[in-house]
DNA sequence: CGTAGACCCTGCGCGC
DNA sequence: TGCGCGCAGGGTCTAC
């Protein structure tokens, strides 16, 4: 369900509600997350500790943390949404709801939980210093937002390498943040078939899909996220970039380029949308 | 080596 | 109304 404009957005919404606040209690209600949950070593790193940032790598929130009883090493909460999880906080006398895996209790009222009924999420508590030679985050490719990402850096990834451009596109470590959605919406902004090999696109080309990607995640993020089925803020507001997509779960309706009807094919597993007759 | 497919899990919408 | 099927925004592992 999130991609980068939805962690980003959950982001931006919660950094104001967490920054600042103290971990009273946490609670493992379901371990059997994609990765089990280790209850130890969240207490130790979580509990009594201060908010002190919230930031975001790939599709991972991560919240820095710092203090606490014995003077430790700053940690760092990690959390993933996976498919289906929402991460809000609730007033403390709010019940625990169905899938709710996970919450911290913050001192002085109110409750970071997690939902997630498909349990593809990912909880966990890392020391600080040192994050991005963890595994989760070791082989991750550059941030969309970065001055590094362009054409240039796309072409060059794609030195080497056969198939189709849009799987390409979502390999995390080519470029991280991009899904299921937003790589079909930029390779239709980009006007380039999914099934396109990456050996035969071009410099031009390449440029207009970095540009594609670019665009398409900062209006999502304007528009508060793409809200399918679950997707909130960290106030439990859904977002409205659905009403913008032009490609995604448009099967059959007309492309809004040419008019053409827009199919549907599965690719690498995941459902692609696009104009038979535009992209190329 | 890189790529394709199965798999993890629950819920929902659809056709019968 | 009820049931079975297919499908869903992610990531990782295995098999070729």
């Amino acid at each position: 369900m999130p991609e980068l404009p939805e962690v980003e957005v959950l982001r931006r919404s919660l950094e104001p509600r967490l920054v600042g606040r103290r971990i009273a209690g946490v609670t493992v209600a379901t371990p059997a997350l994609r990765e089990p949950l280790d209850r130890a070593t969240l207490e130790e790193r979580l509990l009594g500790r201060e908010v002190t940032a919230l930031r975001r790598r790939s599709k991972y929130l991560l919240i820095d943390l710092v203090g606490g009883p014995s003077e430790p090493p700053p940690s760092t909460l990690v959390v993933h949404l996976g498919m289906s999880g929402r991460l809000t906080v609730v007033p403390d006398d709010e019940p625990p709801a169905r899938h709710e895996h996970f919450s911290c209790r913050l001192a002085g009222g109110g409750r970071l939980r997690l939902v997630d009924p498909r349990r593809f999420g990912v909880v966990l508590a890392l020391p600080t210093a040192g994050l991005d030679r963890d595994r989760h985050f070791a082989f991750l490719g550059v941030e969309p937002f970065a001055a590094s990402f362009d054409g240039d850096h796309l072409r060059r990834a794609a030195r080497g390498r056969r198939g189709p451009v849009k799987p390409f596109l979502m390999d995390a470590r080519v470029v991280v943040g991009v899904g299921n959605i937003y790589a079909t919406e930029a390779l239709w902004r980009a006007a380039i078939h999914p099934r396109r090999s990456v050996g035969r696109i071009g410099a031009a080309r390449w440029d207009r899909l970095a540009v594609a990607v670019r665009e398409v995640l900062a209006d999502a993020i304007a528009q508060g996220g793409t809200t399918l089925a679950d997707f909130t803020d960290g106030e439990g507001n859904a977002g409205y970039f659905q009403v913008s997509l032009a490609a995604y779960d448009r099967e059959g309706e007309p492309c809004r380029r040419c008019g053409a009807p827009l199919r549907r094919f599965v690719q690498a597993g995941r459902s692609t949308y696009f104009c038979p007759a535009c992209q190329r």
